[in-house]
RNA sequence: GGAAAGAUAGCUCAGUCGGUAGAGCAGUUGGCUUUUAACCAAUUGGUCCUGGGUUCGAGUCCCAGUCUUUCCA
């Protein structure tokens, strides 16, 4: 939005007028009624200004960061912190003061004598929430409390609204997920959450680049989307006068370049899905695709189960992840233990459906379900019930990871069939917690077979083919193992998030009024 | 799209049988020079989501709508 070419943003800058415009008095925006809160912010604001201080500050070199200060603490210290005002208790002459970032938090000890009868005016006129910067020395008070006694107070930014709840913090979901920033103010657990994931997302690329996988961007806009069966977004470029789509996958991008010789690649960024919007789906969504030439489905297993042993390891205290309720009791214990349980899809629907499921013909197996409780609909093809049954009965009970192997081909065009059985394909569909978390194929690369299998799959959904593609694919594609891994799901997993939403900073809504 | 629950002070929430609108926090004022959910005292703050109905009287009961949440599709 930033970098515009001034044509065609948002239509000529005259008509563009701010909607908030305001009243000369209080300058704030009218959608809002907070009256006398924000007026006295904004008197102090004036009071700042008065007294010859800028409220919105410069730079502020620092020696410590809060959090860093608290835990390598000694007394005596000169040192000088930078941070967001998150508590006050005021007794009078002397004044504590929260001072916190992102990691952690210091106490700051302001009194009247000391910092001088002029500062401690200025300093009368901050709240909870400014940012401010102080130096002065490192103390332990009389309850042992790490602290710094102010000398200096220099103000960085002032707030000009009051902060969210100090012990409630933000729940109304609304504000957590249109106003990300106060959830992450007012919330421990979701700066928990979302530190961690960066960290995680960080580590998932140093382990691929250290195995000698090149990361690459491919097109998000495309002319052909292609690659999964899903719903695209669409929208136009104007100067080429064309319709394109959002990319449901960077599938069809990443093999083209197994064609050209990268022979270990991944993308690790966004898609989009134009569905339903629920616990476990954002129309944006992360999702890492790994291709290794000359691996297989299972060499692709082994990559997935170690690379997310190591996560969960380095990021998450364990192998054993604990999922937790509100009131912070443990709900749910998943073990990542190895070796994952690998079985074939066909066992683990035969396990819950019965030994004799696959010999059963389309109305047995309908009889079935209802006696197993597992809702089908009237126009469901048979391997669209047998899938069913694997939702319902088998991937919804499944906590610990199982990879799923060997599944039917009409559920997977573009892996490679099984070299025995050619109604299978070889591929693992990794499960845990509930939800899927990762394919991994064998993938196909005889230009023909695939042509068919896209055809077959266009029929009905009359879905454009990707000539381009399996016009490469002619060129010769190594034999290649895949991989995806939906991020925003591995993070649930891994942090014991319920929702989407509390693991994406900032969620789709629907718009408000 | 279906079902259920909800909307009351800036925030989190009470509100009995239909009878004057409440608390804690935040804010403001005063007190307090080692507090940490600081404390003590006082105080400001309300379109009870909107519209209609029943009633002498509605935050409360009925109807319709709006928005939100959760679950299902």
């Amino acid at each position: 939005m930033i970098f515009c070419s001034g044509r065609s943003c948002f239509g000529p800058p005259n008509l563009y007028t701010p909607h908030h415009a305001m009243s000369e008095e209080t300058d704030v925006p009218p959608t809002e009624d907070l009256g006398a809160l924000l007026k006295v912010r904004r008197e102090k604001l004036d009071q700042l200004r008065a007294l010859g201080v800028d409220p919105f500050g410069q730079g502020f070199e620092t020696t410590h960061a809060p959090g860093v200060l608290r835990e390598a603490f000694a007394e005596g210290l000169q040192v000088r912190i930078a941070g967001r005002i998150t508590a006050l208790r005021d007794m009078g002459k002397s004044n504590f003061l929260d001072l916190s970032d992102l990691n952690g938090r210091i106490q700051a000890f302001v009194n009247q004598k000391e910092i001088g009868e002029e500062a401690w005016t200025v300093y009368k006129q901050l709240d909870i929430g400014d940012w401010i910067g102080v130096a002065g020395e490192t103390f332990l008070t009389k309850t042992g409390e790490p602290s710094v006694k102010v000398k200096e107070v220099t103000v960085l930014s002032k707030s000009l609204r009051p902060m969210p709840s100090k012990w409630h913090g933000v729940v109304d979901p609304q504000i957590k997920y249109r106003q990300r920033y106060l959830d992450l103010i007012a919330n421990e657990k979701s700066r928990e959450i979302f530190k961690r994931r960066c960290l995680m997302v960080a580590e998932i690329r140093r382990y691929l680049q250290e195995r000698g996988f090149f990361e690459v961007e491919t097109p998000m806009l495309q002319d052909v989307p292609g690659g999964a069966a899903a719903q695209p977004f669409e929208t136009h470029h104007n100067a080429l006068g064309m319709d394109m789509y959002l990319r449901i996958a960077p599938e069809l991008y990443l093999k083209r370049l197994l064609v050209g010789g990268f022979e270990k690649v991944f993308e690790l960024n966004r898609s989009f899905r134009n569905e339903g919007i629920s616990r476990r789906h954002n129309p944006e969504f992360t999702m890492l695709e790994a291709y290794w030439a000359y691996a297989d489905f299972e060499k692709m297993a082994d990559l997935v189960e170690d690379l997310v042993c190591h996560l969960a390891e380095k990021f998450c205290g364990g192998l054993q992840i604990e999922h937790r309720n509100a009131e912070g009791e443990v709900t749910k214990v998943i073990d990542l233990s190895r070796p994952w349980k690998r079985a074939p899809y066909r066992e683990l629907v035969a396990e819950a459906a019965g030994s004799d499921w696959w010999s059963l013909d389309t109305a047995a197996k309908r009889v079935r379900c209802e006696e197993l409780g597992v809702e089908i609909s009237a126009g469901m093809e048979d391997y669209e019930i047998s899938q069913q049954v694997f939702e319902k009965l088998v991937e919804e009970k499944t906590i610990n990871p199982v990879f799923v192997t060997h599944v039917s081909k009409e559920l997977v065009p573009l892996a490679k069939q099984n070299a025995k059985d050619d109604s299978i394909v070889d591929v693992y569909e990794l499960i845990i917690n509930g939800a899927e978390i990762s394919p991994g194929y064998s993938e196909l690369n005889d230009p023909d077979v695939q042509r068919r299998r896209l055809e077959e799959q266009a029929g009905e959904e009359v879905q454009k083919i990707d000539e381009d593609f399996l016009l490469a694919l002619e060129y010769g594609m190594p034999p290649a193992g895949g991989i995806g891994i939906g991020i925003d799901r591995l993070m649930m997993m891994l942090t014991g998030a319920e929702s989407i939403r509390d693991v994406v900073l900032f969620p789709q809504l629907k718009r408000r009024e």
